[in-house]
DNA sequence: CTTGATATGTTATACTATGACGCTTAACAA
DNA sequence: TTGTTAAGCGTCATAGTATAACATATCAAG
């Protein structure tokens, strides 16, 4: 169960690969990676940071992409729906999937002082879940596990 | 793992039995249950269901308890910190603690239709983040753990 | 070429949340 | 008593998050 982002690594190739990845899927999809849909997944993927629509959109603005929030959060309802990117519930912000592609329960490991966000996945979680769910005759069909805490950098930061 | 909610109950029970424990625990603790803070207890108490700030500011204010948002976000806040009510992330809306004053890590099942909330309890989740985090090297300070989904009730409902 | 589906541009507005300041009250010490 | 502090509340103003609704544009299919 790896999890990227508290540890180094090739950072632009987060990017490339992503974005890659994301043009495929949506070409046997049938669905359009549009040029503001693109940027905003490149702009999350810049970061393994939660990022608030209006800070997203501020950056389209600055690139003539876009300027009402709208234009911010169709893109984004785009990204989440088809398994781009995320919403941190907790924040009210999103962050680029790292399995994109792929189905799963995600995890997020929040750092309150800088905002990064690990994504992790839970078998388990979703399994256990799903007995709670069963015997309640509850039917699951999306799940938010989120934990919030600190980063190994910001304990570093603090302890010093 | 009882989870109450979904199913019939003696509710008076609920609302009386939690605000005494509440009474009890904040005299013991030297916290104040003003008022204001007992009165949105109890309407939060009323429902099994997640109630919106704004929501429960317009119930005080037809009771003359206050009129401007952070009343009824203060009371929320007091609650809240002081485990008698949790926030419904994914909702932006709150609800009774059905657990008060013991130490636990809910798990929350939300109906999509009539907003009724389920609160059960998760060991298992938590040891397993937990090891996940250790591994990261990441401090969880607390967890929020949300299934989205259709209730008995309401799945009833939509079959008919 | 027209129709329908999808995406985008734009205006306006709704919903959620908090900062800041002043008043009151209760507890306690001087 | 008076002064001081802390907590709670009343209120105004504003910040931050999100969406409804309608106009325009583009493109592929019929």
């Amino acid at each position: 169960m790896a999890a990227i982002g508290f540890t180094h690594h090739d950072h632009s190739c987060c990017i490339q690969n992503t974005v890659d990845v994301a043009d495929k899927h949506c070409k046997q999809a049938g669905l359009q990676l549009t040029p503001i849909r693109k940027r905003v997944l490149e702009i999350l993927l810049e970061e393994h940071r939660a990022l608030g629509a209006y800070e997203i959109l501020d950056r389209l603005r600055q690139e003539n992409l876009g300027s009402q929030p709208p234009v911010a959060y169709r893109a984004l309802d785009f990204l989440v729906k088809n398994g781009f990117a995320h919403k941190i519930e907790r924040m009210n912000a999103f962050v680029a999937c790292t399995q994109p592609g792929e189905v799963h329960t995600p995890v997020f490991m929040i750092c309150r002082e800088c905002d990064t966000v690990a994504e992790s996945a839970s078998e388990l979680s979703k399994s256990q879940l799903g007995r709670t769910a069963k015997d309640l005759g509850f039917t699951i069909e999306r799940i938010v596990i989120e934990a919030e805490g600190l980063c190994p950098n910001c304990q570093d930061a603090t302890a010093s």
